[in-house]
DNA sequence: AAGCCGCGCAACCGCGGTCGA
DNA sequence: ATCGACCGCGGTTGCGCGGCT
């Protein structure tokens, strides 16, 4: 084989550097997204288009909104999912601010490790029954309790503050859960900070477990 | 204090769809 | 109608970091 056409030996990979952050940004200010190749030459970077785009749409864009998903966000992939299955970017048009690769990362991280400790494939109708009768609805007293006026601790689990910046966006949304239509309304602001069990305490994989035999 | 291990996140890869020449 | 370039999506991988032993 020939030598490789030296723009394409050229390219960069692995992590972005501040510099290549700062370039992007700054193309992207004067002369807006889209025609990902063609901005990475045009920009002078030496990456593909896709990762551009990449880079953009998940990290520098100035409404990525960052941190741990919160108990109604985390509640709406939960129901989105049931749904639709792995439609990663269609969940996330409904979780503003979330990317697709945000949200499937935490899936794959989170739900898929609690599935496999309660020895259960997270496609199996177990799970997703457990999730629907059993988790979903413990998830909606939790933001109802976070929700209500003295309601005590603020927070999923002992780590996180259960808040929501869904603003403007939608101060509620509709979930089906169990068959019938709840409306969750959500209060709150700022941050949220969940470590690992955010989305399921001990005390409830001790309640799904009992539930699960 | 050091090494190990698991987790979480950022980035890459492959594939299918779309659009224009 | 066909072909190639580009885009977007979903799956996978690699690496850094923090906790545990």
């Amino acid at each position: 084989m020939a030598a490789e056409p030296e723009e394409e030996a050229e390219l960069r990979r692995g992590p972005w550097t501040v510099d290549e952050d700062l370039t992007l940004i700054n193309y992207i200010a004067d002369h807006g997204e889209g025609r990902w190749n063609a901005l990475a030459r045009a920009a002078g970077l030496r990456r593909t288009g896709k990762s551009c785009r990449l880079r953009w749409l998940n990290y520098l864009r100035p409404d990525v909104k960052r941190g741990n998903f919160t108990a109604d966000e985390q509640l709406l992939i939960l129901d989105l999912h049931s749904r639709w299955g792995n439609r990663w970017s269609k969940i996330a048009q409904h979780l503003p601010g979330r990317t697709d690769n945000e949200i499937k990362n935490y899936w794959r991280t989170r739900v898929q490790k609690h599935a496999k400790q309660l020895n259960c494939d997270v496609g199996s109708a177990t799970f997703k029954d457990a999730m629907r009768y059993l988790w979903m609805p413990r998830l909606v007293e939790r933001i109802h309790a976070t929700a209500a006026p003295t309601g005590g601790d603020p927070t999923i689990g002992d780590t996180s503050a259960v808040t929501t910046s869904r603003s403007a966006s939608s101060g509620s949304f509709t979930s089906e859960l169990c068959g019938e239509e709840k409306n969750l309304h959500v209060h709150g602001s700022g941050e949220k900070t969940t470590s690992g069990g955010d989305w399921m305490q001990d005390a409830d994989q001790e309640f799904w477990a009992m539930h699960m035999q």
